[in-house]
DNA sequence: TGCACCCGAATGAACGTTCGATCAATAAAG
DNA sequence: CTTTATTGATCGAACGTTCATTCGGGTGCA
């Protein structure tokens, strides 16, 4: 059955606007204005501003997760999987710019309450400590691992969109290349 | 001469309250309360607190360039000052963490004009690009290069201000040594 | 009729900012 | 050596605006 589509609204409304005018200038009166709703119905969705940011944050780990999830083969080599998640995250945080800039906000604010990056939970960690635990990698605290991958993710699909510099798919395969020689064994 | 003590206590105070409340949260009457100082004071030393957060962000900033170079010795060969700009960034951020939970809400709201990553001009892209030029890293885009590095050093800070992992120093060479490994030529 | 959905004006709290009143200190005048 | 201006720093109550949220009423489908 999927959400709402108002829901939905209501959630790509808020990313718009977190983008352009920041965490502090969207306002639900903005809000109700740029997703073509009423104040009070934002209110028979979610009880408050608060919720609904908590909930736009699940709601955008999700889709991470999905894009990700969708063009990765679980029977595919370890090799192929590391490459494929870094190539996936990348393309989806540059074409959703105002997902990675909500989520630069969100964990950096009080809202996140659990205050740990959301890289860790999930499936990703997994993936890093899957090849440590296996012997893909080399062995070492996976989070190290995950400051290096996330960390050159994250700051790469930032540099495309703030900056005017472009990584062309060769200078991303690149990239993960250096990332794979220095984690991988042997 | 140096800033004003009232100055620099709003400064100090402004922090506080990004990290504890959020940039939103952080309201001017809370601040004056904090920096105990009254409402009217604030606005003879700022004219409004937009300027305050942008003069904030260039606080800031000098700040962590200071203590960088305190620590650098320009002398050393390439490969010492890349491992020490390295180690002395994760000290600074690690020692300071309202200022890199700050730098990441600030970057990327729109109180940012140039939306590009503070990373850039300053000293470390300088770096990264002398050390291309000059043969000790491998020839590729710089940019390419602050990804791994910077992206680094800024989520391994995070994960140890957020999660309760901490890296000890021997962990902290060893991720710096596999940077090394991955960029340097030859 | 009932229930879920939706509306938008109304509300009080909180916001950023202003302003006239002090205060301390230094300079000028007697 | 006092007294009187002048200045910049500081205060906090007050202002108009905007905020998140509420509420009473409407609409359409079961």
């Amino acid at each position: 059955m999927g959400i709402s589509e108002k829901k939905r609204a209501i959630y790509e409304s808020m990313l718009d606007l977190v983008e352009a005018y920041g965490f502090h200038g969207a306002s639900m009166s903005l809000l109700a204005k740029e997703a073509k709703v009423a104040a009070g119905t934002i209110y028979h969705y979610f009880s408050s501003k608060d919720e609904l940011l908590k909930e736009l944050y699940i709601y955008c780990k999700e889709q991470v997760e999905d894009w990700v999830l969708a063009e990765l083969d679980e029977r595919q080599p370890y090799k192929e999987r590391f490459y494929k998640r870094w190539l996936s995250l990348y393309e989806f945080y540059t074409a959703h710019p105002k997902v990675l800039v909500f989520f630069e906000q969100y964990i950096n604010s009080p809202y996140n309450q659990e205050r740990s990056p959301h890289h860790f939970r999930g499936g990703f960690f997994q993936f890093l400590k899957e090849g440590v635990d296996e012997g893909y990698l080399k062995e070492a605290k996976p989070e190290l691992y995950v400051a290096l991958y996330m960390g050159s993710v994250i700051l790469a699909a930032k540099i495309k969109i703030f900056g005017s510099i472009s990584f062309d798919m060769e200078d991303r395969k690149l990239l993960v290349t250096k990332l794979w020689t220095t984690l991988a064994a042997g």
